[in-house]
DNA sequence: TGTACATCAGTGAACGCGCGTTCACTGATGTAC
DNA sequence: TGTACATCAGTGAACGCGCGTTCACTGATGTAC
């Protein structure tokens, strides 16, 4: 991520910033209420420079949340190849949460990014954003989990729909997190795991005992 | 969905028209290219009218969605209380499918409305309206599961776990249908059924035989 | 080290666009007697 | 059946808004010699 030259250092210092000034005004006044020339005018730029950066005022908005994605795909990738699909993604996520931290804070504080997480849960426009690219990113996870078991993901169907139920646990216990009230990365790792495992006996045929 | 009263049957008859002429064209010519006032004039009503019917474009852009889900929801209100939760949600979509055709014939031709749904997956800004609607529809049917089985939605992970794996693979046939050539009711139906039974064995631990 | 030129981030102002809202109004349908 | 009044769907025109784009331009950084 570390770029030389002073041109380059100059643009990416401009990006961060708009970024973090970004995600303070969302999370302050909320995304709706805040132009984008509102940004533009704190960070001291032009509206066309913003432009520049971002294609779109959504755009900066997920610019962090981007980067954690990221993250997990590349967790997701070093799992050995031994686990089992669903076992490598649990522990890709679970992994991944212990190292993003410090990713996350050369950027903005963690606590401002824990914060628009939940400013995008609360937003329908932001939220019906984030699903989309959410489906996206699973189509990656499954295209990766059939390479894994040298499978077709076009001919087998349980990549994405291993995927999918995955990710659907996930979005689960996003939702809930942003609900609640401790915003913490551990707060959110001890509810994946918790519903994570609650996986199998939802599916089963008997729930009482 | 009869009413009687000459005024109260205009206005069902305007509203399925603007429901109807939407989808030309949005099917026809795309959605984000229609603008409300082409449809208010395809109609031959004012602009102000259509906004009386529906908040927003993308309202009437899911309004025959909106009635499918309904069915949906009420169908497996309907599934006998011995079933378990994930075979009740299975038998609702399986069951509702072969009586639906009928009441979205009722507003539009069936062939439009499949055309419309394969817009939906294909408009960036309508796919993510469509993800956010479909989680609020699973919170209510995580509600519905919850109380068949007697439990307290918040404090037992299992009916929103199981809804959201149900309804991620529900969502993986929905798009695929989408990209496919094929789109028909059956189709549709036929791969919702393959990738739900793909499900637990995508979920064990080996893959490999 | 110094000069000449190339690159490219940033500027400022103006604009197109379509959604969704607001206004005061008309006229058809419904109801009371 | 007829009259008087109430309701409410529909009108037409104008507007506010903020996103995202376009233009021709400036000036700082980088590079070649």
């Amino acid at each position: 991520m570390t770029v030389s030259g002073l041109r380059e250092r100059k643009k990416q210092r401009t990006r961060d910033t708009l970024v973090r000034v970004a995600l303070e005004l969302f999370t302050g006044k909320g995304y709706e209420r805040t132009t984008v020339d509102e940004i533009a005018a704190a960070v001291d730029v032009s509206q066309r420079t913003f432009f520049r950066y971002f294609a779109s005022k959504e755009e900066v908005a997920f610019a962090v949340q981007q980067m954690v994605e990221e993250r997990f795909y590349e967790a997701l990738v070093e799992r050995p190849a031994e686990e089992a699909p669903f076992d490598a993604m649990r522990n890709a996520v679970l992994s991944a949460w212990d190292t993003i931290g410090e990713a996350i804070e050369a950027v903005v504080p963690v606590e401002l990014h824990l914060r628009m997480f939940q400013v995008i849960e609360s937003t329908p426009a932001l939220l019906a954003v984030h699903l989309r690219r959410a489906t996206e990113m699973e189509e990656r996870i499954a295209r990766l989990i059939a390479e894994r078991e040298g499978l077709d993901v076009d001919a087998d169907p349980r990549p994405r729909v291993a995927v999918a139920a995955f990710s659907g646990v996930m979005r689960v216990t996003g939702q809930l997190w942003g609900r609640g009230t401790e915003l913490t990365v551990c707060a959110m790792r001890d509810l994946t795991e918790t519903y994570l495992d609650h996986l199998g006996p939802a599916l089963a045929s008997e729930w009482r005992d």
